[in-house]
DNA sequence: AAAAAAC
């Protein structure tokens, strides 16, 4: 049963905001969710990613500041009211343009603070005064101690990406934040992945709470088509680029466990001829807006990222994550491939397994209770392979065969192993983003050696086209609100 | 095995 936005017990000036985004349809957290925090009681709720849990407190908490005058403030301040608390910059930035959206026909005000950034602009904005403060920890409590934001009159918490507002890396900010809170206030937090600790511990920072579950905790969303391959790091980028052609995608995420091995990877790509922007924390924050901003503008084709941006990122139409790397937490691949297939769109994630990270895979099994099914993607040679006697490759990064230029030494190298080298088509010109009319050429999948007995990969039949691993692409059902 | 969040 769909729930239309109408049928809400909403001002007004909020109806008309939804009306304006052209959203009609409550989605399932929302429809279960907006009623219980619109009683004012604590909310502990999950859902799949990308199916709106921003709106799902967004919505009921502003209507609440609308309805409930804070009697105490005086007419002429504006007092923190509602406080939102999330573990990355630019989720902050993007819930606060939301909820900037969302109360736009009333009078109350947001901003947002966030580090990285002078803290000039942001003390000046919440001098003027605010009801609602978006925030990332650290930066928060420079100005709770700068004395430019006063929280004692906040009525209500939000902790979004709520398991990892209270894992280990957050939980000392958290708790000093929330001592300057008052004591009598609602707590809401929102997350698609809860572990059973983190829900004890979440349970410590609730008083009477409702919990909501639309989905089993970690479940990932129908709409995500979920493939695993055994690929080899000298594979990997290669896998991309055939993944990305065969399936004629215009754009991805493509996920990197390090922030060095980030930036490298961004490099290769480029050098492979895609478009490509990196995101990570080693980066200025005014290059990662830049990077991000470049990525939703489509002047981008991949954003190569750690796991910065693995949580909420709401991008409209990514329709591919790539895990170049097993992520090392099982829920950050539930986040992860949640940045595609997001409000009824259909995506696709693929992640490239090496042979060292199968209790990863283990992991992510068991988690997201999905059997996964590990197969083969072995590509054709482009280059040469193996090393000379000194330890040198037989190929250099910019494509050249590096056999017979010995590097100056009077021990002439040899070539241990000399394949036959196949060309890539793909690999010799440059790429470019699939168009409704430039239909993908095939490309063979080629078994490299036989299969070790009793793996996963003695079922694959040897030869067979990559585009036929990939099953007719899932239609697009009606938007609903983020 | 790492990343994120303050200066």
């Amino acid at each position: 049963m769909t729930q239309a936005y109408s049928s809400l017990a909403l001002a007004e000036p909020l109806k008309r905001a939804v009306a304006d985004m052209g959203y009609e349809n409550m989605t399932p957290i929302q429809a279960q969710a907006i009623p219980v925090v619109l009683t004012g009681k604590d909310v502990m709720g999950a859902a799949q990613t990308g199916t709106g849990k921003t709106a799902a407190f967004s919505l009921p908490l502003l209507e609440r500041l609308l309805k409930h005058e804070n009697s105490s403030a005086s007419p002429a301040r504006h007092p923190v009211r509602a406080l939102v608390l999330l573990p990355t910059r630019e989720l902050a930035v993007q819930v606060a343009q939301q909820i900037a959206q969302y109360a736009k026909y009333t009078k109350l005000r947001s901003t947002v603070v966030f580090g990285g950034m002078d803290m000039k602009p942001q003390t000046i904005e919440l001098k003027k005064g605010v009801e609602v403060l978006v925030a990332t920890p650290g930066r928060l409590l420079d100005h709770i101690e700068a004395k430019n934001a006063v929280l004692n009159q906040v009525e209500y918490v939000v902790l979004d990406e709520a398991d990892r507002m209270l894992d280990i890396g957050f939980l000392p900010d958290l708790q000093r934040i929330l001592s300057y809170l008052p004591k009598s206030r609602t707590t809401l937090l929102f997350s698609a992945t809860f572990s059973p600790e983190i829900k004890r511990l979440a349970g410590s920072y609730l008083q009477d709470p409702v919990t909501i579950e639309v989905a089993r905790p970690n479940e990932t969303a129908s709409t995500v088509e979920q493939r695993f391959f055994s690929a080899q790091d000298d594979d990997k980028r290669r896998a991309i680029r055939h993944v990305l052609t065969e399936r004629g995608l215009k754009q991805a995420f493509v996920f990197v466990n390090s922030k060095l091995g980030c930036a490298r990877l961004a490099r290769s790509l480029e050098r492979d001829g895609l478009k490509t922007a990196a995101l990570h924390g080693d980066k200025s924050q005014d290059e990662r807006l830049k990077a991000l901003e470049a990525f939703k503008s489509g002047e981008v084709d991949l954003l190569v990222c750690t796991d910065v941006a693995a949580r909420g990122l709401d991008i409209k139409d990514v329709p591919a994550v790539f895990n170049y790397d097993v992520p090392f937490n099982a829920e950050d691949y539930v986040h992860r491939i949640g940045r595609t297939g997001r409000a009824g769109a259909s995506g696709l994630a693929v992640t490239l397994v090496a042979s060292s990270d199968t209790r990863l895979v283990t992991d992510i099994e068991k988690l997201i209770k999905k059997k996964i099914e590990l197969e083969p993607l072995e590509l054709a040679e482009d280059r040469p392979r193996g090393r000379f006697n000194d330890g040198r490759r037989a190929w250099r990064e910019d494509g050249e065969d590096n056999r017979g230029a010995p590097r100056g030494g009077r021990e002439r190298s040899s070539y241990r192993s000399a394949p036959a080298v196949v060309r890539d088509p793909f690999f010799d010109k440059p790429y470019e983003a699939a168009t409704a009319d430039s239909l993908p050429p095939s490309w063979e999948v080629v078994p490299k050696a036989a299969p070790a007995r009793g793996s996963i990969s003695a079922n694959i039949k040897p030869r067979r086209k990559l585009a036929a691993l990939f099953k007719a692409p899932v239609p697009e059902a009606e938007p609903t609100a983020q």
